[in-house]
DNA sequence: TCATCCCTGTGG
DNA sequence: CCACAGGGATGA
């Protein structure tokens, strides 16, 4: 579910919660994250909360907590003594309590020393390395987003809705973008980022996501999950298709 | 580069 | 009941 936006959206409202805090206890309520409170550092005074991609780190003397919400994961604030159904993870903080709620359990959480050395550059920042990159890749353009590794940040969601900005069929191979469809494409990533920051992350129909104040995100995709709806730009109806395994949406006119 | 798997919930 | 889900690691 949530990708860059939502991940942002999440760092900036804890931030101010946790920043200079120190973690008093952490609680691991799933076996598969029973590892982290032996592994953090004492006393874990939290220098700084930080987004790598979609990858959200609390930085702790030598160490990061590094917590990934995968599909279905969402921190919380709480104040209160009762537990949402779905917490896995609870960080003890002297004003409040951190929840990593995640009815999937594919979330994830380490401690680790180093981070991010298989990272691509972050989406949200300069994107003129595109143009080198791309050449290097025969890979359908969208999946070659979906790559982490390639740029990080981009989930299902915010590159089918980016393609369909830069005109551009997700089957395209990534080498085959001409220079002008490149910088579409740069543009058309920063834009939906954007929008979608201002629109405090998407919240689709099942209500999964919801930003760390318990409230729903309002952007609304132009193309990602509207098979048989007309496009926004020309009428024609929304295609589905299958790529990378994932289902990707796009207009057939729009989209070359 | 693909299929498979990790999990659970929900909607058709 | 089954198909599908916003992500990503793994092994073939």
């Amino acid at each position: 579910m949530p990708e860059l936006p939502e991940v942002e959206i999440t760092v900036q409202l804890l931030r101010p919660k946790v920043l200079g805090e120190e973690i008093l206890g952490v609680l691991a309520l799933d076996p598969k994250l029973a590892h982290v409170p032996a592994r953090l550092p004492r006393p874990a005074r939290v220098a700084g909360l930080q987004r790598r991609g979609k990858h959200i780190l609390f930085e702790l003397p030598r160490k990061s907590l590094v917590l990934h919400l995968r599909m279905s994961g969402r921190l919380a604030w709480s104040e209160e003594r009762d537990l949402p159904k779905h917490t896995r993870l609870v960080l003890e903080f002297p004003r409040g309590r951190v929840l990593f709620v995640d009815p999937r359990r594919l979330g994830t959480a380490e401690v680790v020393e180093e981070f991010g050395k298989e990272l691509g550059p972050d989406a949200l920042g300069d994107l003129s390395f595109l143009t080198e990159a791309l050449r290097g890749s025969s890979a359908p353009i969208k999946v070659w987003l979906l790559d982490q590794r390639n740029i990080a940040g981009l989930g299902n969601i915010y590159v089918a809705e980016a393609l369909f900005l830069a005109g551009i069929d997700p089957h395209r191979p990534a080498s085959s973008l001409k220079g002008k469809e490149v910088e579409r494409l740069k543009g058309a990533i920063h834009q939906v980022l954007k929008e979608a920051l201002s629109a405090m992350g998407t919240t689709l129909a099942d209500g999964a996501y919801q930003t760390p104040a318990g409230e729903a995100g309002d952007y609304a995709p132009r193309v990602y999950g509207r098979e048989g709806l007309p496009c926004p730009r020309c009428g024609t109806a929304i295609v589905r298709v299958e790529l990378g395994g994932r289902g990707t949406y796009f207009c057939p006119r729009c989209q070359k």
